[in-house]
RNA sequence: GGCGCCGUCGCCAAGUGGUAAGGCAGAGGUCUGCAAAACCUCCAUCUCCGGUUCAAAUCCGGACGGCGCCUCCA
């Protein structure tokens, strides 16, 4: 059974659906005024492991939600400065949001909400105004504002504590007035060029906690929902906040499980425009690096524990993710045959170590150990040629299980599967230097081999003949 | 000022009471026309100091070092 980190209690706790078999998630999705960087893509694959251990190693179904802010204080200034209305501007950003997503294979949500579709900001008025007559809300200059005061509950997630944090704290400096630093907006009241929407607050536009909790009781049902996800950030206030607003609407818990990722570091600091080391996924790619690279990287450190993304780890990530490619390569020319036991049990003992590492938390690392262990195991039985075709479906098959959850070695295969040139030139350049090699013209076979290292592609001579291999 | 996290091999990174997984890099060897790939062998006692325990990287206390949140942020 899985056992999952909580924030709301601090402790790992055995997870299971609250009703049925169905995940109930919800995830804190990208404001689409820019394309996002390496570490909220962290984040996402994260969670998308998360998803994809829930589905494949726990046998359950999932919901998912992932929401697109598009209205908040950057797309608005964004669309302004291009120059464009705010949907054709967010809409630029979603589609290369989608482009990224699938460059790092990530699985798309059964539902991917836009905060200023109608029917969102009509979940989001309704939620206020069941707040207000609840008692949690107050009008200023035609703005809704959330009083904090009125839920004693408030700060549980953040484990706030309401003496200690005034000193030293920075205050909370708002265009907006409240009556305490920390109410927070619900509903901002009409201002002059910004858009505006009406469904009974009176005119204006969400405020940014309003809409996660909004969409994700009208996507997911009943509250509470089984998890809700995102980066550490947001714990405070944006996930308090909406706690907040579910619970003093409904007046039932919000989420049973809070899920936070730690925040990627670059090269040992925070990832910040003023430092210059903001990187997007184009950013990794002009550096030559795949995406599946980077897909592997971010996996390869517990989601809850800070990552540093430095470009040493990214070669790293990249040799490691060959080894396993390599040694499926070297599963295609294996003799046909029976079954070997020893191999049998190597495949059998990984697949247990693969269960047991994610179902601990999520516990990436340890489960790409026991890929290594596995493909260690395969090789040297390759070695000692007691791996046979029916042995190699096996081990293939479970590599391909593991993946399901991973996703980054069938992500590398497509990718090389795209030479920097075409196939059939590479295939015939390989048959010229074959027949070099047959006529022990090493000379030439060698130079061939250089040239087309040059072009981006490696060779390797193996008794059944000659792969080739994108550089 | 308050709350919290972390410090494991050259680099990345699991392990949280029973005597240090895995990956990258490195050294030597096997195989190979060469190379690559692969395999074998080698390569740490866990920041430091105390304490608890039969037993600690793992628990407790302290020191040093790094980081996060309390503000928009994945």
């Amino acid at each position: 059974m899985l056992r999952l980190y909580n924030t709301l209690t601090r402790r790992e706790e055995p997870f299971a659906p609250a009703q049925g078999n169905t995940i109930r998630m919800y995830a804190c999705g990208p404001t689409v005024y820019a394309r996002a960087h390496i570490g909220n893509f962290r984040t996402f694959v994260c969670v998308d492991v998360l998803r994809r251990t829930l589905k494949h190693v726990c046998g359950h179904e999932v919901r998912q939600a992932v929401n697109y802010t598009d209205v908040d204080d950057k797309t608005i200034a964004g669309a302004q400065q291009a120059g464009v209305p705010l949907r054709a501007f967010t809409d630029g950003w979603i589609q290369a949001f989608r482009e990224d997503a699938a460059a790092l294979g990530l699985e798309t949500p059964e539902e991917t909400p836009r905060a200023t579709d109608d029917a969102n900001l009509r979940a989001m008025s309704d939620l206020v105004l069941a707040l207000e007559r609840n008692g949690h809300t107050y009008r200023r200059d035609g703005s809704i504002y959330f009083r904090i005061s009125t839920l004693p509950a408030y700060g549980t997630l953040a484990r706030l504590d309401r003496e200690g944090m005034q000193d030293g704290a920075r205050v909370d400096v708002d265009e907006y007035t409240k009556d305490d630093p920390r109410d927070f907006v619900l509903w901002k009241g009409e201002r002059p060029g910004e858009p505006s929407w009406d469904f009974g607050t009176g005119p204006g536009r969400p405020g940014w906690h309003i809409e996660c909790s909004a969409m994700a009781l009208r996507l997911l049902g009943e509250p509470p929902i089984d998890i809700h996800a995102g980066g550490v950030d947001l714990i405070f206030p944006h996930h308090e906040n909406e706690i907040a607003q579910s619970e003093g609407a409904t007046g039932k818990p919000f989420a049973r499980v809070w899920v936070h990722v730690e925040h990627l570091f670059v090269e040992h600091e925070k990832m910040s425009k003023s430092l210059g080391n903001v990187y997007t996924l184009a950013d990794v790619a002009a550096r030559g690096h795949r995406r599946s690279a980077l897909r592997y990287l971010l996996l390869s450190a517990h989601y809850r524990t800070q990552l540093n993304f430095t470009w040493t780890g990214m070669d790293q990530a990249e040799e490691a993710l060959r080894r396993i490619v390599d040694c499926l390569a070297r599963l295609d020319e294996v003799p046909p045959g029976d079954a070997h036991v020893p191999v049998l049990e190597a495949v059998a003992a990984a697949r247990q170590a693969f269960q047991s590492a994610l179902e601990d938390d999520v516990n990436t690392a340890a489960a790409l150990a026991a890929v290594f262990d596995l493909v260690r195991d395969v090789n040297a039985a390759i070695d000692a040629r007691t791996v046979s075709a029916t042995d190699a479906g096996v081990v293939r098959r479970a590599i391909e299980d593991f993946d399901r959850v991973l996703g980054v070695v069938g992500l590398r295969q497509a990718e090389d599967a795209r030479p920097p040139m075409p196939v059939e030139e590479i295939e015939r350049i390989v048959q010229a230097r074959q027949a070099a090699r047959q006529r022990r013209d090493f000379a030439a076979a060698d130079r061939i081999r250089r040239e087309l290292a040059e072009r981006g592609i490696l060779l390797e001579d193996n008794p059944g003949g000659t792969r080739w291999k994108k550089k």
